[in-house]
DNA sequence: GGTGTTCTGGACGGCATGGTCAAGAACTCC
DNA sequence: GGAGTTCTTGACCATGCCGTCCAGAACACC
């Protein structure tokens, strides 16, 4: 009996999220949110509350859309350590360097906000942790495969290759030359995941 | 002949830090700022001039600080490997973890800002740089003093330690504990700093 | 077609914002 | 002590901000 609504919840989202990754949270406003999603104000506030809860929301959405295809890929990939492989390099993967400048909505709100918004930092510890998971189990499953070495420990390469990746990606923030960028994930690549020796 | 200034441009500058530090660019309001440099509007605008000057300022002095922290340490250091290890372990150094909650003014910034102002982009390109140029010395030395592997290449090792920093500090800012923060820098240094076998 | 419910769009309010400006104060040099 | 210069204080402005609220619209069910 209620009036439909007339949006895509997850549309809005979406258009929502590309606002904030682009300006940050706090040089975001409201209107330009109005804007970019196509609502009034009263759809907006009554189908996701204010400002804060509407970047939580947009925030854990990403992040799991991220740790899903982190999932699939390593469900579908044919050995472990190309995934792990991937993980890293793939911030220098677009070769107009756009994606490696725009960097990961979450690390940039991590960056921007873990000290003022205790939520952000929390929600950071759990996807950090879902994605440390998934690359222990890939370095594992790598090890049985032959591509890593079997004598190391595989949850401290995981966190050391994670350490890597949001290093390179704080990198290619400041513009650097994708090129470059790749050489620095190929540099620390191939010193965290030396073959072994057969 | 001019009517002198009351206030020491430094502690203002280093006050007026701590509060972007905390709060992030965008959230800090010309109000916080006056309250903590205790400054009066007309003098902060006439000797810093806007909020967006006076945050570049901010940056280039907190930059060059920390450069010329590091070559110290590395002209004073016994080693060339020991300013490499503490660069990567010293964000866990606080074993309060406050310090590696709080990150880097340069890094945080960056991850705020790098899209929309160019300035600070490009402030942690000239940082990096020069950071990279001094691990690269450090990684000779330790090279001729024999803890470094002879073979490899210092400056791709120095890029590699760069990012697992980078990647460290952006951890701790989650508020990761303090000592499985550690237990990252030091899996990542085990790995990006073999001991050459002798 | 009437009724109850939710959705929509925008007007509105109150406040914080960044920045300007002017009037007077503090100092040095002559 | 007068003149010239810069510094200081805070009033002031225009704008932008977030969030509330309400009148009307759109639907489902009876």
């Amino acid at each position: 009996m209620p009036r439909p609504r007339e949006f895509d919840e997850d549309r809005v989202v979406l258009a929502v999220r590309d606002e904030f990754w682009d300006k940050g949270y706090a040089a975001t406003s409201m209107d330009d949110l109005l804007r970019v999603s196509g609502l009034g104000k009263g759809s907006l506030y009554g189908a996701f509350g204010d400002k804060h809860r509407l970047f939580l929301r947009v925030l854990r959405d990403y992040d799991d859309a991220n740790l899903r295809g982190l999932r699939e890929r390593l469900d579908a990939a044919p050995r472990g350590v190309d995934v792990v492989r991937e993980f890293v390099l793939g911030v220098a993967g677009d070769p107009t360097g756009a994606a490696a400048r725009r960097g990961c909505l979450l690390a940039n709100s991590t960056a921007e906000l873990a000290t003022s918004t205790p939520d952000v930092a929390a929600e950071a510890r759990r996807s950090y942790d879902a994605i440390t998971a998934i690359l222990t189990e890939a370095l594992a499953r790598a090890q049985r495969e032959g591509d890593v070495d079997p004598g190391a420990d595989p949850a401290g390469i995981a966190r050391a290759v994670l350490a890597a990746q949001l290093g390179v990606m704080a990198l290619g923030r400041t513009g650097m030359d994708v090129a470059e960028l790749d050489a620095v994930a190929r540099s620390a690549l191939t010193r965290l995941l030396p073959t072994p020796s057969r």
